[in-house]
DNA sequence: TCTCCTTATGAAATCGTATTCACATGTTAA
DNA sequence: TTAACATGTGAATACGATTTCATAAGGAGA
């Protein structure tokens, strides 16, 4: 069933067909009859048709590193609501981490397969950012901050500041610190320099061998409560960038023989299922990540109607009490 | 930059320049020149062209009721992992447990936009089960046994069947049941199934208010506890549809004054992240997502390709015994 | 020498739409 | 009455590939 067809059956041109499918500059005469043989027939245009003519695609795509993630599942689900509502589908690379496939989506979503590309990515190698200003389709970098191009991000510097600031306003002063890698901006680097920052207002300057730098999960924090113990074991407080890596401390911690929080206050990050319920449940920043999504959607929108976009949009956060630091 | 460009420029017609991308039914000598001329200009057909003469889209849709959930995260990395290694994307459909919705991106992607769907359901309505058999695009059902179609689940059955008896193998007979909603067929109607065939093997008829239906996560385990605990005080044992639930479950009891698993034990479903880390860790059932979401890709191949594809595979699982149950 | 087959190639049709351009009305202003 | 303009419509073309069909050259077999 082609527009050709539909356009006989109701005894007028294709092009007026067209019309009353997109401006709709046609009389109400015309306007009817085609609209009964649309009826009828159950016609719809074809879409592969329509992007090879008009470019348009209506189609978002999303590079994200993993998909089994409570954070980044979060943040996609922002995503894929608010497209849908727009009337955006979603085509969805999982990178797994691996820096080259970010760059393979980057290019493959270029060959006229979306109108605005949304990337979730960790680390922005140089060879990345040379890909993202090549592409012809608009990006969005979403969840960190992108001094070259548009991005959505969470504040996690200070949200780590004053993660820092509550433990030492919980009376430690022996504090540690578990990060992960610095080139990983929002994850590594931000975090840590909150970290940082915030013991230097307060008087302290920390030795390098109080924070280390681990994978951010379970076994992660495991090891990385292990190397701060043994180098500092006055240490009564530790930080920790992430849930899982707090949840891996307090773990080790407990092997030891000693107490959360009494002998030693742990903090997470990003407020997971994990951390609520947990025994003891862990003091931890909440993120709002399925806004992330929807407000990275909502700045491509704006880039692609040619409107003003604003460079990029800084998230809130907020500090949520719990066991792990209630002395 | 289109074909009959490069064409020109290889002193050849575009059909021949369209036989060096497909068939190759050419000379080593045009072959060549062609080969030059695309590497100069970097020139790649356009997939909308193609798709629209060719009605291949190498795309699969994806139609999942969450995204933000450790197991379904799971799935779709193993789908993602599988279809790009086989040269196709995904285009991703979150239905938020909406049923009508995911009939909407059931035709959606039957606008020629997939090739292929992959359908995580939850219940499978009558309405939904007329949209499957109406697709043109062919569907695969996963996650869930599927009568009337092509699908890829896990032994739910067998696994709850086992958990159940091991429950009794640890000396516990006041058995109590937290599951999800009979309709769901996977999470509520085989995992419910499997308990009590268990239970009746071993000579024990559950009754009606053993088994409560709830939410499946942590709120609804426990509410579901408090039921079970209220309406039999002696239960000394409750097996959960999920880790979630089981959580839950473990929190009211505690609550109570009482103790896991020396009073009463506890069992999970899924091995999730939080089953292994929280105190007690949670005896669970393990599933392979990552395989269900490849061997649903591997069948859809199969069936695009019109080879034999078999109407369903089932899927192993394996129980870990932890804490919860250890007395 | 004539036929038949294989190997290479190009011209043209096709996929299904959107858009430009030209044209035919009818209406209004001068 | 004429010029100017708004309104509606269709023919033709472009989007960028694949595929069918026709044809040409060269070799093999009779």
């Amino acid at each position: 069933m082609k527009i050709s067809e539909i356009a006989k059956m109701a005894g007028v041109s294709a092009a007026t067909v067209s019309r009353y499918f997109n401006n709709g500059y046609l009389s109400e005469e015309k306007r009817e009859a085609i609209r009964r043989v649309v009826e009828a027939t159950g016609y719809e245009p074809s879409l592969q048709a329509q992007m090879l003519r008009t470019k348009v695609t209506h189609t978002l795509g999303v590079i994200v590193p993993k998909i089994d993630s409570d954070s980044i599942g979060r943040v996609v689900t922002g995503i894929s609501e608010t497209a849908e509502k727009l009337g955006y589908r979603i085509i969805l690379g999982v990178s797994q981490m691996d820096e080259s496939r970010e760059g393979d989506f980057l290019v493959s979503f270029n060959k006229g397969m979306v109108d605005g590309i949304i990337f979730l990515a960790t680390v922005i190698t140089d060879d990345l950012s040379k890909k993202i200003s090549e592409s012809e389709a608009p990006v969005v970098i979403c969840g960190q901050y992108y001094e070259q191009g548009h991005c959505v991000y969470h504040d996690e510097y200070h949200a780590m500041y004053d993660m820092a600031r509550h433990v030492l306003r919980c009376g430690r002063n022996k504090v540690g610190y578990i990060g992960g890698k610095i080139e990983d901006k929002a994850y590594g680097g931000d975090r840590q320099r909150g970290f940082e920052d915030a013991m230097v207002s307060a008087g302290i300057i920390p030795e390098a061998d109080r924070m280390v730098v681990e994978q951010l999960s379970v076994e992660g924090g495991y090891a990385g409560a292990e190397m701060l113990l043994r180098a500092h074991g006055d240490t009564n407080a530790i930080v920790c960038a992430t849930d899982r890596t707090a949840v891996g401390a307090i773990k080790y911690i407990r092997n030891l023989g000693l107490r959360v929080p009494t002998d030693i206050i742990v903090t997470g990050q990003g407020d997971s299922i994990l951390a609520r319920n947990i025994t003891p449940s862990i003091t931890s920043l909440q993120y709002y990540y399925e806004e992330c999504g929807r407000e990275s959607v909502e700045m491509m929108m704006r880039i692609i109607n040619g409107e003003e976009a604003g460079k990029n949009v800084k998230l809130s956060y907020s500090l949520i009490e719990r066991e792990s630091t209630r002395v």
